[in-house]
DNA sequence: TTGAAAGCGCTAACAA
DNA sequence: TTGTTAGCGCTTTCAA
């Protein structure tokens, strides 16, 4: 009677219980314990109880790493945003984590906005954790990146703009369609003299072009651009203000890439005793929670954040589970918000 | 000469480059090219060279499952917030997650804050993926996650927080201070009639306690505390003084338990014509980013959350890489910062 | 319904 | 400095 059984390991182990653990003290073998707690259905009653019993006994955990490579199957989905701080992502990546939760997936975090170094080495970290999914906050641009994301052959999903050629997935909108209609908004409200405040960013330079293509085409004054830097700060966007003053004192009508700009821009127009609307016309970009609740209330274009994070998880783990997903490219849209700023 | 020797694979194999394929390339075995990855100066320059290309020409990134599964280090951290959405745990998990990246580990996200099956579960998905340590916000209170944890035998950081009794590792301040000396602070300006108005979270709770012991210890009126509910949103902040003002009247400061509840608490004074400070003073809670850009700017208690997540990160790796952590719980302090509103 | 055997891709331990 | 062997803890495959 070798009574030490339970507890003799190997040099190499961890001490932590396994499977074997679990299935000695059920009296069956390790991998019925294995179907007892991933296919339940597959085994009898009696062997279920005596399973559960023993993993409950034992405080058993799985190990999901084992688990993982055994099936290449790791349950883990990889995000990658520009950055988290000051974000319009943060409801997306929200809406992610939970959706992936309540499927048993977990959410690995990775901020790529620093330099494309960074960003490359960032995507070898999580191809080298064999995630079932990726979900990229933009569309690839060609380059190392792109490349070694699809060879690694995970589930893809681009997000937060539109390509007529995705790595994989899609979910969404036209910056172009947003300038345009922006552009039209305001003009719609008799404004002539416009100008643009943009953070130092790929997307917010596209919908700053196709506002100025929009408000020249209709043979207004072309629209004053004032890149406001890398942050969207409510700082840089009183700065922003103040220059766009000097440069075009009479202006009537603002576009800002972001609310937290737009936020900005508005102190610093009311610590200048100016008028927001009468005065100059406000349009943030992005709705952020608090934006109903400004004085004025801000004028934005809204992005549903939560609808693509809970959208993009559906798709990855469809994929994951090589279930179908009809439609893999999908354009989630926008909406302009009228309150009382613009 | 089996010139499809490199190609041979089991039915198992996902058809990924493995570290096998990289070494059959290199001429040498697959230990030798792992430690040309790993410990590069245990092997000879020429063989170094030949792996190196190897991986070049394969386009090898390594299976950090696999790795982690042989060495019990999986160079990942788990960290739990309760939510990201408004919230002022993101400058700490934005510096934990760079932190952490650039010594080579990869940071996993849960949201706890929805309910404590919820809290237990993530728990549970964490230890499942045998994280080489976890950071927690918050201090964990006696329960099945706390237990779980510490029979996990994972390094963890307890944060936001102090306790007499952390699993492991503390990285936090008093709130109980905090309550006390912005009741100082705030008496100091010769406030007598004094407001609160906080989240529905344990923490804020215990501010708000030391705030009223230490206004009414003084001899002033007991402070009126207002609940917010779970919301730190602007909309919360406005209704909430709304409240405030209909039990209150005369009240002379406020103090809230986020900087975006005193937004709308300033928001909502400015929609009745209510003059802050000089009417009421206004302090908030977290030192957000634009609290110093608002009008009036501010007054607020800071937090560092940058160094928290550089601390907590530095921690963990060491525990993680078996280094000793000299002062394993720290209190970080806080500061009030005076501004304009208070 | 249950189990034995053979891996998943990597690294610790020991040897040469 | 390099290699052999034997796992890490789990699941696939195949067989009973």
């Amino acid at each position: 009677m070798k009574s030490n059984d339970s507890v003799k390991r190997s040099r190499r182990s961890t001490g932590a219980v396994t499977l074997r653990d679990v299935a000695l003290l059920a009296g069956v073998a390790p991998i019925t314990a294995s179907r007892a707690l991933n296919t339940p259905n597959q085994v009898s009653p009696e062997v279920l109880q005596k399973v559960q019993d023993a993993v409950t006994s034992t405080g058993y955990v799985p190990n999901r790493m084992a688990g993982g490579l055994a099936s290449s199957h790791s349950r883990l989905i990889a995000a990658v945003v520009p950055t988290l701080v000051g974000s319009v992502f943060l409801e997306m990546i929200d809406s992610l984590t939970n959706t992936l939760f309540d499927s048993g997936y977990q959410l690995m975090l990775g901020q790529s906005g620093y330099s494309q170094a960074h960003e490359d080495a960032l995507l070898d970290a999580i191809i080298g954790r064999r995630p079932d999914g990726i979900f990229v906050t933009g569309v690839m641009g060609p380059g190392k990146g792109r490349t070694r994301l699809q060879a690694s052959g995970i589930a893809v999903v681009e997000s937060w703009d539109l390509t007529p050629t995705p790595i994989d997935m899609l979910i969404g909108f036209s910056h172009e369609a947003i300038g345009t209609e922006v552009a039209t908004y305001l003009m719609g409200k008799g404004h002539q003299r416009m100008a643009l405040i943009r953070a130092d960013d790929e997307r917010a330079a596209r919908r700053a072009s196709a506002f100025v293509d929009q408000v020249t085409r209709n043979g207004l004054p072309e629209p004053l651009v004032v890149n406001a830097g890398g942050l969207r700060s409510v700082r840089s966007g009183r700065n922003a203000l103040t220059q766009v003053l000097s440069q075009m004192p009479d202006v009537q009508a603002i576009f800002c890439s972001s609310d937290m700009l737009a936020t900005g821009a508005i102190t610093e127009a009311r610590a200048r005793g100016i008028r927001v609307p009468d005065q100059i016309a406000v349009m943030g970009f992005g709705n952020v929670p608090f934006a109903a609740d400004l004085i004025p209330a801000l004028t934005t274009v809204h992005i549903s954040g939560g609808e693509m994070g809970v959208t993009a998880a559906h798709y990855l783990i469809a994929r994951a589970e090589g279930k179908p997903v009809d439609l893999p490219v999908v354009n989630v849209g926008f909406s302009i918000l009228e309150r009382d700023s613009a």
